[in-house]
DNA sequence: GCGACAG
DNA sequence: ATCTTGTCGC
């Protein structure tokens, strides 16, 4: 896949957070995705362990959604977990696996937060300023914004708020089981992102793309490897 | 000043 | 995210 180098990563705190006030400009909420029309959804997660950040891409075919490709890339951390930059401590990583993808892809589903961010720049923005793709974010917890529980049956949906806008929305994939946090990334709309969400969800909480690439992010930690592929 | 806070 | 055993449930 094409990876664009929008700008480097060796920043300081406070520098990462006016670059994301700079890029939340750059950042495209639409168009709508024809999901009928896609053909593979990937997924992007990270793992790290003792200063090491290990990226892994699952490519899935859609609407099958059985794995198809799985690239992993292992880079050093250079820089800490704090709420709201997560974005310089993992996509230098990320950006290694995405690389590596060689199935043409329609849309990836980031294991992050898109336009749910305090700056409107999540994790998920931030990858798709990078790639030529559809981004979705999609995280298993609340970073900003408040919200009222969705109904408890899958397909539940509601409104995260922020600043007085919709930043995100707060998804119901499976019956009885804590919601999912779904916003745009870059290049598509919140319905849509939603709609391919809950698509790619079948017989867990979190969508197929995002969890086939945590398990394999795992394995290439604990086992140096990632298996099949 | 006091909490909240993706992974 | 990671550190960690067993346990309850389908």
């Amino acid at each position: 896949m094409r990876v664009r180098e929008v700008h480097g990563f060796d920043l300081a705190p406070a520098e990462a957070r006016r670059l994301q006030e700079e890029l939340a400009g750059r950042v495209e909420e639409g168009p709508p995705l024809e999901v009928g029309r896609v053909r593979h959804v990937a997924g992007a997660d990270v793992s790290t362990q003792d200063g090491v950040a290990y990226a892994t891409v699952a490519v899935l075919d859609f609407p099958g959604l059985s794995v198809v490709e799985v690239r992993g890339f292992e880079a050093p951390l250079r820089f800490p977990y704090i709420p709201g930059l997560l974005a310089f401590r993992e996509v230098p990583a990320v950006i290694g696996a995405l690389r590596a993808v060689e199935t043409p892809v329609d849309a990836l589903i980031c294991d992050a937060q898109g336009r749910a961010h305090p700056r409107r720049m999540g994790l998920a923005c931030h990858v798709g300023l990078f790639v030529d793709v559809p981004t979705v974010g999609c995280a298993k917890s609340r970073l900003v914004g408040g919200f009222r529980e969705p109904g408890e049956e899958r397909g539940s949906v509601s409104d995260l708020v922020h600043g007085g806008e919709v930043v995100g929305r707060v998804v119901r994939t499976r019956r009885r089981v804590s919601p999912v946090f779904v916003s745009v990334g870059n290049r598509i709309d919140l319905d849509s992102a939603v709609e391919l969400v809950l698509a790619c969800c079948s017989r867990y909480r979190l969508p197929e793309p995002t969890r086939q690439a945590h398990n394999a992010a795992n394995r290439l930690r604990r086992e140096g490897q990632m298996g099949l592929l």
